[in-house]
DNA sequence: AGGAAGATCTACT
DNA sequence: GTAGATCTTCCTA
């Protein structure tokens, strides 16, 4: 398990996306290491794309989508939190969002946080595996590349299938741009 | 100060 | 399939 390089953010949003699945999302959680596989991501490109929440400018709800490239980028809907990786580089918004995680390790966490038992369920959506992984607010804008956080990216060299690429979810505006990825054939992704 | 919208999820039918 | 829960942020007044 090796950490990521915050250079693999730098690029596109859509190239981030493909190349983060069949990574690993690592959170420290009270002494557990909790992880999981991620296996389904969304693209939110910068200005210009009205499905982004950067659409209308910076604001104190998307400011860490304009910061460096490899943080995070933890926003709340409804009841529930979603993370994202932002992409590019400082200035230009644009980011990566976390749609679902195989789960990988401290699962017997994950099902107390969730009170959920059936593991396909644990982390098969963005406010899913936010949950499973503890990651609230206080996690906005953390170091996804570095040793010092307590949420990291890291790499087993996992030999993943073939990527499907399909339209993203749950969103009103720009739905038909092709965005959305996922694993072949993988069980823990929120939706074909 | 109040209201509306949202990159969601669960529990029903 | 659809309703309802109920949080944060932004917009208007």
């Amino acid at each position: 398990m090796i950490l990521t390089n915050q250079s693999l953010y730098r690029e596109k949003p859509e190239v981030v996306a493909k190349k983060i699945l069949g990574m690993v999302l690592v959170r420290k959680y009270q002494n557990t290491i909790v992880s999981g596989r991620i296996v389904e991501t969304e693209a939110y490109l910068a200005n210009e794309h009205p499905a982004s929440h950067s659409f209308n400018g910076r604001t104190k709800r998307n400011e860490a989508m304009f910061g460096d490239a490899g943080q995070s980028y933890v926003y709340s809907i409804h009841r529930y939190n979603c993370v994202n990786v932002v992409t590019e580089v400082k200035g230009v918004p644009s980011a990566v969002l976390i749609r679902a995680l195989e789960p990988l390790s401290g699962i017997e966490v994950m099902r107390e946080l969730r009170n959920v038992e059936n593991i396909k369920r644990l982390c098969s959506g963005p406010g899913k595996l936010c949950q499973a992984l503890h990651i609230t607010k206080e996690d906005n804008m953390t170091r996804l590349f570095s040793d010092q956080s307590s949420i990291q990216i890291a790499s087993d060299h996992y030999k993943h299938n073939s990527i499907v690429t399909t339209t993203r979810v749950g969103i009103s505006k720009a739905k038909e741009l092709p965005l959305r990825f996922y694993l072949a054939g993988n069980q823990y992704i929120s939706r074909k």
